[in-house]
DNA sequence: GTGAAAGCGCTAACAC
DNA sequence: GTGTTAGCGCTTTCAC
């Protein structure tokens, strides 16, 4: 025999592969299936134009040496990064930025859960909204935003010039980009009227930024006043706390309702659970009992909501519902399918802290 | 004249540059600035070898045709992301795994924060720890975790291989990769010596996993107890609670105090503030109250627990003070300089939950 | 159904 | 101090 002969079954450049397995290339794929980079490729990327037969070969070539893509490399060429951008409402106090609203945490577990799924990876930014500007700058293939933000407009526009998007909010406001989310004012009417069944008469709220009427915190006040005026309520000026004018403690929003307004027997906590919790514990510090004296209802139903004393009445968003669909909407329009708004079931989730359950509850 | 002279001073070019602004590429910027791509590169990556002037020139170019790097193109050339992994312990029950501990808001907010300012972007990884294999398909410039996780063996591969890395531990467990994280035992060891400064004589414990000796819980768990001892108290097996065993609502928790050991008079809650408040209300579900008949300690210090009634005495892990440092050894790792691990100044803070307060406070 | 070859936009040698 | 050139790893025409 041919001592110079080649012994295929061990060739060195099997080794080679194996070692510098994770760094492995297209190349090296096609060169151990004995096919071009292209077909490697195709077959990769299952398309159908190759062979059943092939395709398996080049796949089980890629994991015997441990390849694995280069998704930058691949986003050069082919223009698609696999990874969604997902921007939250970040309260700037000054330099020091912080994220404590509970809910956006389960908001974003929900949101990379969904992601990885899908096998898109999620890149967190620090923008709390975005726009065609930082579409520039971005390089992904889509974003999901909480909340509409402070310039809806610029929404619009990403959606106009066909940017990806999906955003957490209520469908019935916008309907030129792509909403997602519960129907604000009808849950906020909802926790009112629970309020009102409830014998509550004097009922405040506490809401976030009231300048956009499109803003979750405004539809929630809308849906606040229009339960008063069917229960024909007063819908006192007083009775509004403003949270943008006011500490997170809420201490200043527990003396609006225990100083300025002594009569007050309940509060609708439109800015969320983290704001009720804290209104609930001003309140208890002022010498009111929650909720014999004041019933307090929030929104979001944090998991935290469950276990303070009293736990916490409010209105839930159906997050398992509804991000798995968010999710949807974004990769449809990256794969250039239609995307249309949804509208997201939620529900009042009664507990102690607003007294009575009507069987609403949890 | 002429008609059909080239008018100079509105160079087609440059138009079909503004339209196309975010989609300008070096060549561009190149022809504008009247230099070549390479020294485009070298002036926007701030190389000392490009003088000032011609600096200058280029970035005037980059400003007006609205040019902006694709990261995708950098990272394929130069093996550099400009991005970083952060990984979270996801509990995984069953299908729905959720990230429910607001800490981690807090801490994912500070890391997001910290490397926005450094430039770098976030990804926030569905995996709970970083390994190799992980490493080889990431494709990222370096990567923070928080705990050591269940295999801390992979850490150390990582490190050994020249993997930036960064982990919220406490450093002096582990020297073989970067730690950054309070002292655990030292923290626990304060926590517990608190309540008995307090009178507090039957202090139980609730801890996460107690399996892996290196672990956050473990840590705590051995300060608890070297506090017992140091105050000559018991260390009763029966006081020791394992929350792998236990449901999250606190309620097995509150049980174990009330019915097996129903003369506990303090516990100290090494899971989690999340935990603690859970613990909180079953303990007043099962009539105690808190802080009189039992004392309750958490640990992380999260925001919501100023605001439960009672306000709860926790222990701060100096997120403020740790991230950035946290932040700063990754980058380093990544610029190729040596990073070592840092002790980070963590301190109790005693609100209502444990009764009295010893100046430490808040 | 598969291969050859041309780049995606950038940076890093290497010249000068 | 600046330009020329090659090529990172992949996808995608265009041939066949």
């Amino acid at each position: 025999m041919d001592l110079n002969s080649t012994n295929i079954n061990s060739d060195p450049k099997d080794v080679i592969d194996y070692i510098h397995a994770g760094s492995a290339t297209v190349d090296d794929v096609a060169r151990r299936a004995g096919v071009s980079t292209a077909t490697v490729s195709r077959a990769l990327n299952d398309s159908p134009s190759v062979r059943e037969e092939t395709k398996a070969r080049v796949e089980a070539a890629a994991r015997e040496i441990g390849y694995v893509m280069h998704r930058h490399a691949r986003a050069l060429r082919s223009q698609r990064t696999n990874t969604i951008s997902v921007h939250l409402p970040i309260p700037r106090s000054g330099d020091a930025e912080t994220l404590a609203n509970p809910f956006y945490l389960e908001f974003l577990s929900a949101v990379g859960s969904a992601l990885h799924h899908a096998g898109l990876d999620m890149l967190v930014s620090h923008a709390a909204t975005v726009d065609l500007d930082l579409h520039r700058t971005a390089q992904v293939d889509g974003y999901i935003q909480v909340g509409r933000g402070r310039n809806p407009g610029g929404l619009r526009e990403l959606a106009q010039a066909g940017v990806p998007l999906a955003v957490w909010a209520p469908p019935d406001v916008a309907t030129d980009y792509c909403a997602v989310g519960v129907d604000n004012v009808a849950l906020a009417h909802d926790a009112v009227s629970h309020l009102v069944a409830d014998g509550r008469r004097r009922i405040a709220v506490i809401t976030g930024d009231l300048d956009d009427t499109t803003s979750e915190g405004y539809l929630r006040f809308a849906g606040y006043r229009r339960a008063l005026e069917d229960a024909g309520l007063d819908a006192d000026e007083s009775l509004i706390g403003d949270l943008t004018s006011m500490d997170a403690s809420g201490v200043a929003a527990a003396r609006m309702i225990t100083q300025a307004n002594p009569e007050v027997d309940a509060v609708f906590v439109a800015a969320g659970d983290s704001t009720a919790i804290a209104v609930i514990r001003s309140l208890q510090d002022l010498g009111r009992s929650v909720p014999e004296d004041v019933a307090v209802v929030g929104f979001d139903n944090i998991q935290l909501g469950e276990f303070t004393h009293p736990r916490l009445t409010t209105v839930d968003q159906g997050l398992a519902q509804g991000v798995p669909i968010l999710v949807d909407r974004v990769i449809r329009q990256i794969d250039g399918r239609p995307a249309s708004s949804q509208k997201v079931t939620g529900r009042v989730v009664a507990r102690e802290s607003c007294g009575g359950t009507h069987g609403q509850d949890t």
